[in-house]
DNA sequence: GCGGTTAATGCAAGTATTTGCAAATGCTAA
DNA sequence: TTAGCATTTGCAAATACTTGCATTAACCGC
């Protein structure tokens, strides 16, 4: 199967509730990175009853347990993205706003310097690095 | 060369107004990372009128133009810290809350390699790079 | 010093997210 | 099937920060 989300969280003692089953579905076709609202908006429109405090409360959910990653790529707002559909990272242009994205192994090897040197395990799964691109520096 | 965050907005061009001049006080005054919030207390003690968007906008300003930098360590509100006060990042643990505070040039490998690879500057002045510690890996 | 201009401020309303609490509902055991 | 109970939800209020706009006040030239 695919990366279940839901099957995840039955196994591990949560409720599979009709509102947490929308908010990974809409979680899990987006291709893109989705924000709290585009999730709310989403779910709404097939169950106007949801609140908004439930879309984050599971969101805050799925991160503690690893199933999603959440980013803030400096847009006032923050995005989330399923976990199992591969870890990336962005570089993002504080001039220009261009953003670049970074294949995980990048990361690597500070990842590895901070276990080694700290005993520290890095979460490194999905970050936004801010900066000047090409274009912007001076 | 001095740190004198005062000179250098007056010498851009800045209006250096009673306002800034205390706000910037209280971030050159605090040893430790300053909240938006200790700041705003701190100069309303002394001016009662000023007014907390004050606070933001002089931040937002003063991270422009690099003089302070910005990190989220995860508390729900943002810190601030002269720049001119030595960078160093922050290791953060998830689980039990804890900091480990990490020397500039931990990140001086992964700065070169994205400037090497990508041509993007990255602003690795002052991060908070979340995790688990020794401790409380499982 | 004195006024003009323009940046900076105060205020109030807006946005994104979090939280406390009572009511609703999924799951377990009987 | 249903009662029991803990988890989850909805709601409303709180928090951290941002923004639009009218007013105020730095700082420049005179």
């Amino acid at each position: 199967m695919k990366q279940d989300i839901l099957g995840k969280l039955e196994e591990l003692g949560y409720r599979v509730t009709p509102q947490r089953a929308m908010i990974v579905a809409a979680i899990n076709h987006s291709d893109d990175h989705i924000s709290a609202e585009e999730i709310y908006a989403q779910v709404r429109a097939k169950y106007p009853h949801v609140n908004i405090s439930t879309v984050y409360r599971t969101l805050e959910t799925l991160k503690e347990i690893g199933l999603v990653t959440e980013t803030d790529m400096g847009e006032g707002r923050v995005r989330y993205h399923p976990a199992g559909k591969g870890h990336h990272h962005h570089l993002v242009c504080q001039e220009c706003g261009a953003t670049i994205d970074l294949d995980e192994t990048v990361l690597s090897n500070l990842k590895d310097a901070l276990r080694r040197e700290y005993g520290f395990l890095a979460d490194l799964r999905h970050l936004a690095i801010f900066g000047h691109c090409v274009k912007c520096k001076q």
